[in-house]
DNA sequence: ACACAGTATTGA
DNA sequence: CAATACTGTGTG
C-alpha cells in the first residue's frame, strides 16, 4: 500500500510504501536521502510510476486529530510554508527517539482526572450579557474587548465550565507562561484536576509524555500554554481562548512564521467551535475584523472599583524639569523619595538594555561595531565590556580607536544599566533591581517575582519584559524615561506598539492596592496623539486615529503585506537583483511595490541583505506574485514590522 | 533543511 | 594540480 507522507523538515509530501494498513495522521519513521526522519501520514494513494521507499516504523498507533492535518495544509496555502515545516510544529522534538522508562514522570503530569466539586462562578449582568453574545455562532472568532479588571477571566471560566460539562476540551493560550500568572491561579482554583500546563521549562521527555497522554486520552482537558499549545493533539476541542491576544509573543518570528490568532481562527472554523480573543488593547487588525463581522463584545464596566493613577506627562524639552538629574525629572525623583519613606515601590521603564548603545571615537567618529553583525556594540559598564545585542558577541572596551589609533573612545545614548547606576547614586539607601534580557536564564521574572512582591525591592528598572502582567501590591509609581522612543521608527506599526506599551505600563498601577498612585511619562513629544490617547486610556480614539491612517496609506487591515528579502555577496549585486525584481513586479496590476530598502541589519556575515515590500488588496494575488518569485527571496507574509 | 555533486577559485 | 569555496539540485 502507498501513502502520501510529510517528513519534518523543509520539504512537502512524498510517497512511501507500507505492508501494513495505515491511518491518516499516524506518526511514522521514514528515510529521506541519507537521513531518518519522523513523518506524518496524510492519505492512501495509488501506486505511483516511480520506486518508493518503505516506511520504517510506526511510532504511534493512534493518529493525530484531523484538524491538525488540515492545519498543515492551511499553513501551506496561507503562508506558503512547506508542509514539513508545519508538521514540525505539531510533532514534539525527538519523537523518533527511544525513551527510557519514564513512569516516574507520568504521575507528575497525569493527575487524577476525577473532577472535584467546583464553586459556582459569579458573573455580573454585564458579564452575563457578554457570555450570551460569545456563545452565539460557534466557528466564528469573537473579540472580547475588556478593560483591565472588567472580569474577562470569569467569562473564560464560565465558558470552560460549559465546555467541560459537554465533555469537551479547552485550549487556553497565554503570551508567556509565568506560573504566577493570575489566570493560571484562577483556573487552578476551579479546575485543578483537568488542567495540563505546557511551559518552556519542561524537558523533552516530559513533553513526550504530555503529547502521548493527550493523544491517547479522550477525557476532556484544559490545556494552558503558550502559542505552541494550539497544536496539542486533542480530539474533542470545544473552545479556544487567546488571552491578551494583542501580545507580540503570539507571533512566531522564526520559520515557519505564523500568527497564532490566524491559525487558531482557522482551527475554530474547521471544528465549528468558538474562538475567544481577549484583550484591553486588541490589535488594530483584530478589532477591525471583529467590527466587520459583528463579533465584537465590549466589557467596559470595571468589576471592582480600581482607583485610577494620576498621570503626569513631562516635557523632556523643558530642562527646568530636570535640574536634579539628567534622566529623571524632579517630580519623578520626588515621588520615588516619597515611596521610599512609605515603603512603597517604583517601576522605571526604558526600552534599551545595557549602559550605552554607541561607542565612538571622539577624534575620527569611528563607531565600534560587532564583527559578525556590523551593528553598534552596547557598553555594559559593570563588566566594562561591549556586547552585541543581536549575536551576544562580547569584547573588551578598546582604549584606542581601531581606525585612527588615538586615545578617546566615548559612549553615547543610555540604557537600563546606566539608569540603574544613576538611581543608586541618587538613592544609595534604596534596594534597586534591574530586569531585562541581560538577566541570566535562571533569574527569571518568576524567580525574582516573590522577592519583588514582598516589597524587598524598592525600585525596579527594566525594559518591555517588565510591562507585562506584573501585579505588585506595593507599587505606587511608574516612570517611563522616554515614552516617544519608539514613535519615530519608520514602521507602520510603530504607533500601535507605543500605545500598547504605554497602556500596559500605566496598567501596572491602579489595580486597587494603593490609593495614591502616580505615572510619570517623560517625552519629547507631549502633544503627540498616541501619547494623549494612552494617557486618557482611550482605546476607541486611538483605534479611529490609526485605522484612518492605515486606510489612507494602504496598510493592514486594508492591504496584505509581503516582505521580500535577498542576501547576496556584495552590495551592488543585491541592489541590482532587487532593482530588476522591482521592475518586474511593477508590471503586476494592483500591486504596490516599494523602492529598494536595505534591511535593518543590512550587512551580515553572509552578505548584504536588501528588501522589497509589496502590498495588495487581495491575498490570493499577493501569494501568486510571491510564488512566481526567484526562490532565493525569503518571503515574509504579514510581517508585524517592516524593520 | 540537508547531503551531495559538479564547478569555479585560489595558491605555491 | 590539489585543496577549498561556491552553486545547484533532488530528496519518494
Amino acid at each position: 500500500m502507498f501513502y502520501e507522507v510529510v517528513p519534518v523538515g523543509k520539504i512537502g509530501k512524498l510517497i512511501y510504501f507500507s505492508d501494513d494498513s495505515l491511518l491518516p495522521g499516524q506518526i511514522v519513521l521514514v528515510t529521506l536521502g541519507k537521513r531518518t526522519l519522523p513523518a506524518i501520514v496524510f492519505k492512501k494513494v495509488a501506486q505511483p510510476s516511480f520506486e518508493c521507499k518503505k516506511i520504517l516504523q510506526v511510532l504511534y498507533s493512534k493518529p493525530i486529530p484531523t484538524h491538525l492535518l488540515k492545519t498543515i495544509e492551511f499553513f501551506n496555502k496561507y503562508y506558503l510554508t512547506s508542509s514539513g515545516a508545519a508538521a514540525s510544529l505539531i510533532l514534539p522534538k525527538g519523537v523518533e527517539k527511544h525513551r527510557r522508562k519514564t513512569e516516574h514522570l507520568f504521575g507528575k503530569i497525569n493527575k487524577s482526572s476525577k473532577d472535584s466539586l467546583t464553586p459556582p462562578i459569579p458573573l455580573n449582568p454585564h458579564q452575563k450579557n457578554a457570555l450570551i453574545a460569545l456563545q452565539e455562532a460557534p466557528g466564528a472568532t469573537k473579540l472580547l474587548h475588556g478593560v483591565t479588571g472588567s472580569g474577562k477571566t470569569n467569562i473564560y471560566l464560565k465558558m470552560a465550565e460549559n465546555a467541560l460539562k459537554q465533555q469537551k476540551s479547552i485550549i487556553v493560550l497565554v503570551p508567556e507562561i509565568a506560573l504566577t500568572s493570575q489566570l493560571i491561579q484562577v483556573f487552578n482554583q476551579f479546575f485543578k484536576d483537568s488542567i495540563t500546563l505546557i511551559h518552556s521549562k519542561q524537558t523533552e521527555a516530559e513533553r513526550h509524555i504530555i503529547f502521548n497522554s493527550l493523544l491517547e486520552s479522550d477525557s476532556p482537558k484544559i490545556i494552558i500554554g503558550p502559542r505552541s499549545a494550539l497544536f496539542a493533539p486533542l480530539n474533542n476541542i470545544g473552545l479556544i481562548i487567546i488571552d491578551e491576544e494583542h501580545d507580540y509573543a503570539y507571533y512566531q518570528e522564526n520559520s515557519p512564521r505564523y500568527s497564532t490568532v490566524r491559525i487558531a481562527s482557522f482551527i475554530a472554523k474547521t471544528l465549528n467551535i468558538p474562538l475567544i480573543l481577549g484583550s484591553a488593547t486588541p490589535t488594530i487588525e483584530d478589532y477591525y475584523l471583529a467590527k466587520q463581522h459583528n463579533s465584537l463584545i465590549t466589557l467596559n464596566q470595571k468589576a471592582k472599583s480600581a482607583k485610577k493613577p494620576i498621570i503626569n506627562v513631562i516635557d523632556l524639552k523643558n530642562r527646568d524639569n530636570f535640574t536634579r538629574n539628567h534622566y529623571f525629572s524632579n517630580s519623578l525623583l520626588e515621588s520615588i523619595s516619597d515611596n521610599l519613606k512609605n515603603h512603597q515601590q517604583t517601576l522605571i521603564f526604558h526600552n534599551r538594555r545595557g549602559s550605552s548603545p554607541l561607542t565612538i571615537c571622539e577624534h575620527c567618529g569611528t563607531e565600534i561595531v560587532c564583527p559578525n553583525c556590523f551593528l553598534p556594540l552596547t557598553l555594559h559598564a559593570d563588566q566594562y565590556e561591549l556586547v552585541c545585542h543581536t549575536c551576544n558577541h562580547h569584547e573588551k572596551v578598546p582604549t584606542n580607536c581601531p581606525n585612527c589609533h588615538q586615545i578617546g573612545m566615548i559612549h553615547k545614548g543610555f540604557g537600563t544599566k546606566l539608569l540603574e547606576t544613576e538611581l543608586k547614586k541618587l538613592f544609595p539607601q534604596a534596594k534597586i533591581a534591574r530586569f531585562d534580557a541581560d538577566n541570566k536564564k535562571t533569574e527569571s521574572l518568576e524567580a525574582i517575582y516573590d522577592v519583588v512582591k514582598d516589597g524587598k525591592i524598592d525600585i525596579l528598572v527594566g525594559t518591555q519584559t517588565l510591562a507585562k502582567g506584573l501585579d505588585l501590591p506595593k507599587l505606587a509609581t511608574v516612570g517611563i524615561v522616554q515614552a516617544d522612543a519608539g514613535l519615530s521608527l519608520p514602521d507602520y506599526s510603530a504607533e500601535e506598539r507605543t500605545f500598547q506599551l504605554l497602556t500596559q505600563v500605566i496598567g501596572r498601577v491602579g489595580r486597587g492596592h494603593i490609593t495614591n498612585t502616580n505615572v510619570f511619562i517623560q517625552t519629547y513629544r507631549p502633544e503627540h496623539q498616541i501619547i494623549k490617547y494612552a494617557v486618557e486610556e482611550n482605546y476607541l480614539e486611538f483605534y479611529n486615529y490609526i485605522i484612518s491612517e492605515r486606510k489612507k496609506s494602504g496598510f493592514p487591515p486594508f492591504r496584505f503585506i509581503a516582505k521580500l528579502e535577498i542576501t547576496l555577496k556584495t552590495e551592488s549585486l543585491a541592489l541590482k537583483k532587487v532593482r530588476s525584481t522591482i521592475a518586474e513586479l511593477t508590471k503586476t496590476q494592483n500591486l504596490v511595490v516599494s523602492p529598494p530598502i536595505p534591511t535593518f541589519h543590512e550587512r551580515t556575515i553572509h552578505g548584504y541583505t536588501w528588501q522589497i515590500i509589496i502590498r495588495a488588496k487581495s491575498r490570493t494575488a499577493l501569494l501568486k506574485t510571491c510564488q512566481n518569485l526567484d526562490p532565493n527571496f525569503k518571503i515574509i507574509l504579514d510581517p508585524p514590522s517592516l524593520l
